[in-house]
DNA sequence: TTCCAATTTGCATCCGTATGCAACACGGTG
DNA sequence: CACCGTGTTGCATACGGATGCAAATTGGAA
């Protein structure tokens, strides 16, 4: 149907080798005389061919710059070799760090990503909708904006998906995150040995399954240790401005030690404010500290206590999980919960060991 | 080939609705008694059906959760729908913001985003021959990393290109691209009215056209106001730890009243290394200035003077190229410029704007 | 030399959708 | 009533590679 008429009667197209099409397997194989076939196992490992016959394959192949089309193997093989990953918030300085991992990590071994920038409020199934029609081999979500299970569960339509820093334990959906609980204990404990005992806990987005671990763990340690919480802000997003405003209202109440929160750019929010626009010294008046460990936590002017989150490892675990074997996870959805490690700084009167 | 047999005889298969293959085309039209190809017709904008035909489609389509294979689509049309994104430095927060709304337009207009993350140093054409492979429609590079036209070619095989931030001339690629020269010689116009005589510029990567813009338009305009040129430091990457070292480096020599660098991410880490390690005042002692207006130029300890980039601009004449005809953009290969603004804050003794 | 097993190769068909072309339906005109 | 044009529909095949099965080849054992 397409391009039938003979091959080259109108003339060379305009534009040189800007519209050639590529060489097909089929075309390749009546060049060196054998099937089709042989050309497909050529390029597949493991298949059943002469390792003579696959060689004079390849080395043709490489002449005339011959490559399967990835499409035509897609459609007839069950994989893909891409991944979808779900995002919506690149702003947050953590994320495209993780992303740029993940996505290295998978190239190594093949397979490539397909990147799903989620805005909230609008459609989410129609957003998704692609991530079914383009048969994706996994899904990875690395989201923290609301997105219920089972619109995740349709949007994946019976492919494995993984969730980052995410816990929902209802449906068949795989899960790593980092030990949010232990973190926040850790931050409390540190508070209480650098010597506060009146504490603010600022959330991030109040539902997610992050923020509540980081506050529970955090609530119930303090209460555990005997310390007073003074304050505790609810938030509607992880940034800058929320910290800021957060820190404000907590400054404002004079009666705060220390304040965890909820991740680093809020953190670095608050610090900005309490200095900048509530006169108050980090360490010095106020302990501050965070969560993630992102780049800007460590420089110096911020210099921020935080506890680091294991980003290799996460990546680590999620790649084998998706290398392994897939229907696996279909079968027993796991949830993995990695250890992070607190990173004591200056804005809580640590002396950080020399870069 | 794969899984003849009769459908339902091994029972149902154990997860659920885990394997359950999705419905096709053919099944669809055969429950309806229509042809494969009114399907294909119904979910075509423009194809030749009848109206109440294709709402008969549509709707049972919509019951039974039916939706287009995008795979099967690819390879019949030319069009994958897939535009492949080339990074290679994530972490400079410019290109996040970047990605974020670029892949959210072309969603908007149904295209998908595959990224491809190059690492410099590595075979890079290996790692772009996923590029080929899987048929995407079109290519934007938004990469500061050395990146050959010739691989460039390579990679796209005669697909259309476009390069943000980067201009190449020799190949059929398009660019679009922030009036860099413009934007250096406005710092410089900046300093001179904030009397600095003796500034220093510098580099970020040595040899990409970004950078040679800026600094070339950066010097240029110091002379033609008589400014002295006191420094010049080369660089190899754009990052925080490059811009401490450079800053530290001219303030030893004690002989320069302005900075520009190259980036914000340079130009932030300057400032850090100015006050807290050279124990130099930031505008007091020296002004700093940067490139791009990033989220942290605008935070109150920085408060960075900076040309902003037209990001949203650059966007929208990206998505444009590719939304318009792509086969023009390969038989000429355009280049735009777009201006920015100047950004005047505190770093450089400016009263901004209130917020 | 004969026969069988192991390995290699090719043939035919499938994956699921798009589309050129022919067939068909319907309404209006001469 | 024959004829034609417009608008719909279905048939058949193409897209490019993977793979089950049968055929062909080879080597070795009896």
């Amino acid at each position: 149907m397409r391009k039938q008429g003979s091959p080259s009667l109108q003339g060379e197209p305009p534009g040189d080798a800007l519209s050639r099409k590529p060489i097909t397997a089929r075309e390749l194989a009546r060049m060196l005389g054998v099937s089709q076939s042989a050309v497909s196992r050529a390029f597949t490992p493991g298949a059943s061919i002469a390792a003579d016959l696959r060689e004079r394959i390849l080395k043709y192949a490489a002449e005339v710059d011959y490559q399967p089309n990835a499409i035509a193997s897609m459609l007839s093989k069950s994989r893909t070799n891409i991944i979808g990953i779900v995002v919506s918030d690149m702003q947050n300085p953590f994320y495209p760090g993780l992303i740029e991992k993940l996505s290295r990590s998978l190239q190594r071994i093949g397979l490539q990503s397909l990147l799903f920038n989620i805005t909230k409020g609008s459609n989410l199934e129609e957003q998704l909708s692609a991530l079914r029609r383009y048969n994706v081999d996994a899904v990875i979500v690395i989201s923290a904006t609301i997105l219920s299970g089972s619109t995740l569960s349709w949007a994946t339509e019976g492919r494995p998906a993984i969730l980052i820093n995410r816990v929902i334990e209802d449906t068949n959906l795989s899960c790593v995150a980092c030990n949010n609980v232990e973190g926040a204990r850790a931050i409390a404990d540190h508070f209480h040995r650098q010597g506060a005992r009146r504490v603010a806990y600022v959330a991030g987005l109040s539902h997610t399954t992050t923020n509540r671990e980081r506050q529970n763990g955090f609530v119930t340690r303090i209460a555990e240790l005997g310390m007073t919480l003074s304050a505790q802000i609810e938030g509607r997003e992880y940034s800058y401005n929320a910290g800021r405003r957060a820190a404000l209202e907590i400054a404002a109440r004079k009666s705060t030690d220390a304040i965890f929160f909820a991740n680093d750019i809020l953190a670095i929010g608050g610090i900005d404010a309490l200095r900048e626009e509530a006169g108050c010294r980090v360490p010095d008046d106020i302990l501050v500290a965070g969560f993630d460990d992102i780049p800007m936590a460590g420089w110096p002017h911020y210099n921020l206590t935080t506890f680091r989150q294991p980003v290799d490892e996460i990546v680590r675990v999620v790649v084998e999980m998706i290398e392994g074997d897939t229907s696996a996870l279909l079968r027993a959805a796991t949830t993995i919960r990695l250890s992070g490690e607190l990173i004591e700084r200056r804005s809580t009167g640590a002396q950080p060991d020399a870069p």
